[in-house]
RNA sequence: GGCCCCAUCGUCUAGGGGUUAGGACAUUAGCUUUUCAAGCUAACGGCCGGGGUUCGAAUCCCCGUGGGGCUACCA
């Protein structure tokens, strides 16, 4: 059975990079037909929030990453917030010690820094010196029944070398002597990064573990616990991690990261799943996949060893793309209440069909807001420049006198009506029908574009329309 | 500093000994004679550098360079 985790801590907005590493990994259970569990790594108690829980579990939700085992959802594998595991990660600290592959550390964090500050002004690299190792069990009786402050170590042995043999990056070999008895336990009785994820992976039954490549480096480390206790070793896989225009690891620093800002900024859920799916994976020359599509599609062979920096010009057309896809009562709902935020209550149909006219040109949903004030709002100014091209020419005050008699006459202001009054003026006039219709969009719109013209007439409705021709009518005149 | 990973258009990627090095975003141009979008077409643009191996290297090997990561009582 696959069973593959995503295991954030919650310090924060679920980010792009996690977000996609739990892409990542439910794409591959939901491939493989087996189980994505979620576990929350909040042994930090310092920077760990409720908060940032919440905001995790947003933030998958939104993008439709459900899964199988987790908070909120039973499995027989759990606790799955870490910190209701302390008393698990206790008794294996335990075992550790008594096994000898794991011994009591009373250095201070004062006295460790100092020893690693000289350690990098003699350019020697900054190992831990190992003085606690060799305290007689005495002195270590002594100290623990004085309540001296404690970590537990992992007594490594550091000879030969621990190989790490990635799904993604092969065989990955590591010089045991450049590792030191790192810290498994804090003094504050919680286990560290390194200790808990391989206990919980271990019980938990995970089969594969993918995450990003920046814990590469940490897995001869968890390798070495592996073995300690005698346990299996799960597939490793490292993902390429997604950088920030400046080929930096992507932070707060490139504008957004967290995947709910991108919801806030109104893109929609499946353009961003689909763009960071691509982002360190491809198929072929495909670019455009449905979620089923990714399900059946994706293999870690697929992903490549590239880091990746976050476009937001291909995720803005991506955002279109689908947009354009979307059915239009959907795009209705998402329209609604920014334009009712906007411009206050206005009739359900009516903001329906304006809505409706943008359906081609949104890239962001808010788009919507400025790009349909002229609806809403009554025209206070034309655009500076359509003013000198379309007020001031020769049959400019004519033609908009002239349509606003016919369009005045017309029994049903629609469409298919409103064209022909149009084609015949241009024809009388003898002009091309942009001649005709220009002055008309600044008219009505203020502005120099707009959807087309006959669409915008039959939504604007007629009272509007007539109105703002005779303030167009009224305002050419006093040009200079 | 030590260790580890990575390197194809500006960006995301396909290609893994013999290809005109393919696609997508962005950019530019054209077409859509109602604008702006959308759509379509085209152009621009790339194998980090140096050594090998080979008849032949973007592809395999080594070195260099560049970028990233780890080196915490963060995860």
């Amino acid at each position: 059975m696959i069973r593959v985790r995503f295991a954030p801590s919650p310090t924060g907005d679920l980010h792009i990079g996690g977000a996609r590493t739990a892409l990542f990994n439910w794409l591959y259970a939901r491939n493989q037909g087996g189980k994505f569990i979620l576990r929350i790594e909040d042994t930090d108690r310092e920077r760990s929030t409720l908060a940032a829980n919440k905001a995790i579990f947003e933030g998958l939700e939104w993008l439709g990453l459900d899964w199988d085992e987790g908070p909120k959802v039973d499995g027989s594998y759990g606790p799955y917030f870490q910190t209701e595991r302390l008393k698990i990660h206790q008794e294996h600290i335990q075992k550790l010690i008594e096994a000898g592959h794991a011994y009591y550390c009373f250095c201070t964090p004062e006295e460790l820094e100092k020893k690693r500050q000289e350690a990098a002004a003699r350019k020697e690299p900054p190992k831990y010196d190992e003085t606690c190792r060799r305290l007689p069990p005495e002195k270590v009786k002594e100290l623990l029944a004085q309540k001296v402050p404690y970590v537990i170590r992992f007594k490594l042995e550091p000879v030969g070398e621990t190989i790490v043999d990635d799904k993604i990056r092969g065989k990955v070999v590591f010089k045991n002597e450049v590792l030191d008895d790192f810290v498994i336990m804090k003094s504050d009785g919680f286990p560290t990064y390194n200790f808990a994820c391989v206990v919980d992976d271990h019980l938990m039954e995970i089969s594969h573990v993918i995450r990003g490549d920046d814990h590469l480096s940490n897995t001869p480390r968890q390798i070495l616990l592996y073995r300690a206790f005698g346990w299996p070793l799960p597939k490793f896989a490292h993902l390429p991690m997604i950088l920030g225009k400046d080929k930096t690891r992507l932070s707060k620093r490139h504008g957004a990261t967290s995947v709910i800002k991108y919801r806030d900024l109104g893109y929609l859920p499946e353009a961003v799943l689909n763009y960071i799916a691509r982002l360190g994976w491809g198929y072929g020359d495909e670019e455009i996949f449905s979620r089923e599509e990714l399900i059946k599609k994706f293999s870690l062979k697929g992903v490549g060893k590239t880091s990746a920096v976050f476009d937001t010009d291909k995720l803005n057309w991506l955002n279109g793309k689908y947009i354009r896809k979307i059915l239009p009562e959907r795009l209705v709902d998402l329209c609604e209440p920014l334009l009712i935020e906007a411009y206050g209550d206005h009739d359900f149909e009516h903001l329906k069909k304006v809505v409706l006219a943008f359906h081609d040109r949104l890239v962001l949903i808010p788009d919507i807001v400025p790009l349909s004030k002229y609806f809403f709002k009554e025209v206070k100014e034309y655009d500076p420049q359509g003013i000198e091209k379309h007020f001031k020419s020769e049959h400019s005050r004519q033609i908009l006198e002239t349509l606003k008699e016919k369009l005045t006459q017309l029994e049903s202001f629609t469409k298919d009506k409103i064209e022909p009054v149009f084609k015949e003026l241009a024809a009388e006039l003898n002009v091309k029908l942009g001649i005709v219709i220009h002055p008309c969009r600044l008219a009505l719109t203020g502005a120099l574009e707009s959807p087309p013209m006959y669409d915008v007439i039959e939504v604007l409705g007629k009272a509007k329309v007539i109105a703002r021709l005779e303030q167009a009518l009224s305002f050419i005149p006093r040009l200079p």
